[in-house]
DNA sequence: GATGAATGAGGGTTCATTCAT
DNA sequence: TATGAATGAACCCTCATTCAT
């Protein structure tokens, strides 16, 4: 039992990650302790300081792979949609986005921390090696969009899905200005209201639009 | 000193409000401490709680406060600009945006904050009243689009304005992807590069584009 | 405005402590400001400064003078009663009691203050003064019970008014055992409940009974 | 030292709780610092909180489980006195009284703070789970003595403990009326003067004759 | 005398992190 | 490798008291 096998080792760190990304659907980052992540997670705090060196390294890890892993979907779905047009392609992106946000919101509410927050404790290396990694991914898919549409060069193939979750992390920020702490404020604030999800893909078909023409 | 004006007081509360303002465009919300900002406000600690009930109240003050009156500027320069064409009106919230983005960036970095961190311990009441404030300001705004643009209809001139933040506030979300803490990172990430400024206009103009038509 | 009369002074004096004393009804010490006090008593805190050295002498004031009021009036009803027999005056006593309970519970419970909390940092000069006072009230009330009863001694008659407080102040700490907080425990305990009137009139009826005889 | 059983960690609480009740001996509950019991302790102010979540669920579990030690004694004792009459029951108590007072007094001194201050902050499971189990160490004690004096009920007897901790309680308010701060008052005030130990007992002796007969 | 703004020591509590076992 | 007890810096906040006006 003292020596782990390295699969072994990244399943535990695995776990340890998953149990943080799903208090993170319900919590934000100073609302979660390591003890609590520990305790769902069935392991003991020292335990969880041997995976991840500080609290920040669990949530910019969470950030990079979880980043990864949805890009790589993302370039599989896009093998399979064998698009070749520009409206077929906006298309995919805004379906894409749709599914960003109603099952990877997390992800979005993570880059809100990154800068402020995780970079302050997170380790330098360790980051810079998974954005790395998370960049080659990225250019992957850049890559394939301009395989796909020659007329979408790969820098802004690559735009497009900066600009992609900027506009969902910051209909995030904005939203519920017409309730207080979940309740609804008793006065009539509807022109605050939006909707995440179909304010995103609005504003991000009228993006693509216009740097794609349409 | 022992009896102040309304308008001392005022004057107190917002040097004390200024100068987290300022703190806060270079250190996030939970590396500022009271103590550091009684200190830095040549106030004693106690003096910050005569004016702010929690540390909390002070950047919800600074980010109801600070939208209104840039949302009364923006008022002001609406009716100075005698715009009446769509083109008018985009290029006019398209300088506006680099105003905001320029100048207010604390604002919309309160955003993030808004939600996750402050309403937690904020004044309900106060927050509301604050809150309707700016939900006039905003509307008066709107109003005066409308007036001046009859096509724009008032719900979608408020709408505008939200996105507007929003498209900002996401930018900010993912800027720096090329550098950790400040310091470039030693490979080449161009294509990870944004600039707030200009991908904000940019994006925010195809928004327009797509709302308004051209 | 500036020089105020002996009795205008007093008058002010009294407000702010009848005030503490309302506000001990339904507090505890600790729960009580200077603040609060000064508000309900619409005077500035400063002023109840002026006239009242530290918060601890405002309690310490309100047990001294409270019990001086209480004896000169069972003092005043002790000769109305012209009560000559042993058993008068213990259906006096007990009656005596019931008023205590009934109408200066606040009385008893500053008792528990006294020693723990308030004499720590009360005035001690002016509480030797009070002390003094009530002392002769207190010594004028014993001498009269004993040319009413010659069979009770002056030293006697005083005794039984300390151990008429002690009896009530000890009741109420042992009071409500069968509830948390005010909310009844949803256990059965009733044989932890007591009622501070009826036991404390019980115990003082045995214990006149004891030192007195029938 | 990372892992501890049981019964360590039970120790380790015991060491923290004594020193709090030594503490409380010579200081008031307020004068006591959470800071003061973790240095007396030899233990981190963060190792307190490990053992107890509120400061007030120290003096509260102080409270419960000293009045359970001091009444399982009680039964014990009484176990080996194998007494029968009245007058045997009455001498018990009485001494039991003394032992109370000479060698507990701080559980008395801790019934003052229990509802004002104690229950405020203190865990309410807790302290109903502990008083709970007070409660049925209470009700043996009550079955053991009717089982001996049949003609004491289980009801009387709960009440005697009761009224035991209440005059001892009381007496402790209305005691050192003589002195200020420890130091006494260069006045005469010898009918002040009362002893603790001589008059809890006195008065005890008389509320049992009242309420057992001789 | 009255005011209330300013003070700052001191409080309880949290929690990431360490490290002996 | 896993543990969780111990740590203590750092936090926000309270409030009696002072004192210039």
């Amino acid at each position: 039992m003292n020596i782990k096998t390295a699969d072994e080792k990244q399943r535990k760190q695995a776990l340890i990650a998953e149990t943080a990304l799903k208090m993170f659907e319900e919590n934000d980052f100073y609302d979660i302790s390591i003890n609590a992540i520990a305790q769902r997670s069935n392991v003991a705090k020292g335990t969880v300081f041997n995976y991840f060196k500080t609290k920040e390294n669990i949530f910019m890890h969470l950030l990079l792979v979880g980043y990864q892993e949805f890009f790589l979907q993302t370039i599989n779905q896009l093998i399979q949609a064998k698009l070749t047009t520009i409206p077929e392609l906006k298309s995919f992106l805004l379906s894409n986005t749709r599914d960003l946000i109603e099952n990877h919101l997390t992800l979005i509410k993570l880059n809100a921390l990154r800068g402020p927050v995780l970079e302050g404790k997170a380790s330098r290396e360790e980051t810079i090696e998974g954005r790395k990694k998370l960049y080659e991914v990225h250019e992957q898919l850049a890559e394939l969009i301009n395989s796909l549409c020659p007329s979408v060069d790969v820098k802004t193939a690559n735009k497009i899905f900066i600009i992609q979750s900027s506009i969902a992390s910051g209909l995030i920020n904005l939203s519920n200005l017409d309730s207080f702490n979940q309740e609804p404020i008793p006065v009539n604030m509807d022109d605050f209201q939006i909707s995440i999800l179909n304010d995103s893909v609005e504003t991000f078909d009228f993006y693509l639009t216009g740097l794609l023409g349409k």
